[in-house]
DNA sequence: CTTAATGTTCCCCA
DNA sequence: TTGGGGAACATTAA
């Protein structure tokens, strides 16, 4: 479900109903969600009070009046104001005014109390400059679609607006970073920050289940131009769109359109 | 039955 | 330190 513009439109969503309220309880139910003792960090939340919630790359964070929450969605969370509890919730906090509901089917997704890995993550791309972008992208000899997938190159891009960005900036997913040019570099740094913005505008892309913080689905996926359409034609040039496997992961591109 | 799915970490090896 | 490749985590849908 989740990238840079579904984390958004979540935090968007949910940050009006959550800012100011006390968290009277917590539940939490999966070894693999809230790894560690569960019931230590229901009793670490209890009776806090949020005091905002923002996103930082994939992340959630949940700044209370002492320390923080980060909650990432891995694939499948989905995080819901007044949500109703199924088989696959996972954690419950119970507020002054309605509850917040942790839903998550694969339990990739993680509630966990200040992580170091945070710290690790790289600069977000809508706040980075061109020139550090490209400083930064002209240093790597890794395969594009790779390295921007590294959260710690960048923060917040994923499967799909990778493919997506590449595509715009007409740039091949193979290509190594260090031998694409300056003007190049410049215009995917363009394609990565108009892709995620109009993503934002449409809510993010709803391929499967994603929905925000108050059950909306995003409808940014009518608008994709390769994730998901293998063998259909190019919106460009009418070529049959391929798809390959890079680090695991399926990636989408027009063999005419993008260039190494 | 097999494959793929919006993600991340860890391990091995060059 | 960088980077490629693979396995693992748990579940569902096609």
């Amino acid at each position: 479900m989740p990238e840079l513009p579904e984390v958004e439109t979540v935090v968007r969503s949910v940050a009006p109903h959550l800012a100011g309220r006390r968290i009277v309880s917590a539940d939490f139910r999966s070894r693999f969600v809230t790894p560690g003792n569960r019931k230590k960090l229901a009793q670490q939340v209890a009776g806090r009070t949020i005091a905002n919630v923002r996103r930082r790359g994939k992340f959630i964070v949940v700044t209370l009046d002492e320390g923080f929450l980060a909650i990432h969605l891995g694939m499948t969370g989905r995080l819901l104001i007044d949500g109703r509890e199924g088989g696959h919730t996972h954690g419950v906090f119970t507020l002054d005014r309605g509850t917040l509901v942790y839903d998550d089917p694969r339990q990739f997704g993680r509630i966990e109390w200040s992580p170091k890995r945070i710290d690790r993550l790289g600069p977000e791309p809508l706040e980075i400059s061109l020139e550090d972008f490209v400083a930064r992208f002209r240093s790597r000899k890794a395969q594009v679609k790779s390295l921007l997938m590294n959260q710690s190159f960048l923060a917040g891009l994923g499967n799909i607006y990778v493919d997506e960005a590449l595509f715009a900036a007409g740039i091949h997913p193979l290509a190594i970073a260090s031998r694409i040019s300056t003007g190049r570099a410049a215009k995917l740094y363009e394609a990565i920050r108009e892709t995620l913005t109009a993503a934002i505008e449409h809510r993010g892309s709803s391929i499967s289940d994603y929905v925000d913080g108050e059950g909306n689905r995003g409808f940014f996926q009518i608008l994709h131009r390769v994730y998901g359409r293998e063998g259909e034609p190019c919106f460009h040039c009418g070529t049959p769109i391929k798809r390959i496997v890079v680090g695991q992961r399926g990636t989408h591109f027009c063999p005419k359109c993008q260039k190494r």
